[in-house]
DNA sequence: CGATTTCTTGAGCGATCGTTCAAGAAAGAC
DNA sequence: GTCTTTCTTGAACGATCGCTCAAGAAATCG
């Protein structure tokens, strides 16, 4: 009954005390699993403790409160490859039309994998919030706006080093495959198949800037 | 104090017994307003009681229960220009080029109107939701695809009178403006503009399948 | 007028929300 | 072994959730 502690995380683990009863990492990935499907709020304590298999106490003990489980639980989802196939096209990709059609067509396949669930955690996770709950609403915007810095970063690079014609406008494109890839998690939730995100992502790139410039 | 009645709504008024004190029609506006900006579940009685300037008693004696006063209120959002746009412009356009075209561009300006709610209320007011309420979620999700088959058929239409290309995929094209406008929904959510919104609008109109045939 | 009908008021229902507390259990330190 | 530290257990905290009920108020009908 009695499992084996946590790999590595950042608790102050000397080895005093009482081992922790449940493995961390495994819990964190059920809750993981839970926000991502439900959302912050319409995921209860109750949801996550049964999935989790943990007692209420025990999960205070470990995560701290819910914002902070939900914070950690965004964080670790930033490090497994639904989350993170962003960030990793963008640094092995050469040029900017090769990460952002990579990130297009990743995103098909991610956002619509029956192996998890659909979307993305980070865009439908707190679209519906107490105004109470307000900061955790904010907590992804501003992520989401990171990201929309980063492609616009991107587009502007490209341009500086040729890529892209000297009068491209980064803001406008950057904005628009922000929408497109947002536009593909609501999609993916509301059924879309990998194949149909696919050719979505295709034609989202009919609008690359290179042959008229705006 | 005692308003007058309600202009009309489905209610057997015969005119017997006391006459409501409050005007439905405005405080079914009040309910749209939050229901929008917060959606289903993070959108409590309390709040709406005190939005529409009812109690709790007279709310569900004139509304049902709160599912039920959500389904009006979407259907009343259905009549007002924000949700009402898609409908007109697909009715007017008489090219289906033309009516994406103004979709989009109407879109852009709708979605991101400071003098209402950002977004739209049938795209981002069940998103995250409990499992006892999933009704409410395949309630939207059904009226959202329904606007896709919508999409699907005026583009088949266009092959068949040859506006477009005899091998033009109609799914496709769909699937992808939906995608377009759910995200742009979202990024109006975000903080985008008016005017970076109608950008998004007029590069998304690139992909439109008329040069080049998938 | 009295009778009937409908709405409003104010209180409160059971359930669930996120969270915490006291007591017991399992480990290392000495 | 005992002491200390940490985790687990089970119960329960106050607050809020959606919703309802009994009593009073305001209208029409006869």
């Amino acid at each position: 009954m009695v499992g084996m502690n946590s790999t590595a995380a950042g608790d102050g683990a000397t080895g005093r005390g009482r081992p922790r009863g449940f493995d961390r990492d495994a819990a964190l990935v059920q809750a993981i699993r839970l926000f991502w499907e439900r959302g912050y709020e319409a995921t209860s304590i109750g949801e996550l403790t049964r999935a989790m298999g943990v007692r209420p106490a025990s999960l205070y003990a470990a995560f701290g409160d819910k914002k902070s489980l939900f914070e950690e639980a965004v964080a670790a989802y930033g490090r497994t490859p639904p989350g993170a196939f962003l960030d990793i096209a963008f640094a092995e990709e050469p040029t900017a039309r090769g990460a952002f059609s990579r990130v297009l067509h990743e995103a098909a396949l991610v956002y619509a994998d029956p192996a998890h669930p659909a979307g993305c955690l980070t865009i439908s996770a707190a679209t519906n919030v107490t105004p109470q709950d307000a900061g955790i609403l904010a907590f992804l915007r501003d992520l989401r706006n990171r990201n929309l810095a980063r492609f616009e970063d991107r587009l502007r690079t490209a341009r500086a080093t040729g890529e892209l014609p000297a009068d491209t406008d980064p803001h406008a494109p950057a904005r628009y495959f922000a929408t497109v890839i947002q536009g593909m998690s609501q999609q993916a939730r509301d059924g879309a198949t990998q194949a149909e995100l696919t050719r979505v992502a295709e034609l989202a790139l009919a609008a690359w800037p290179s042959a008229t410039a705006g």
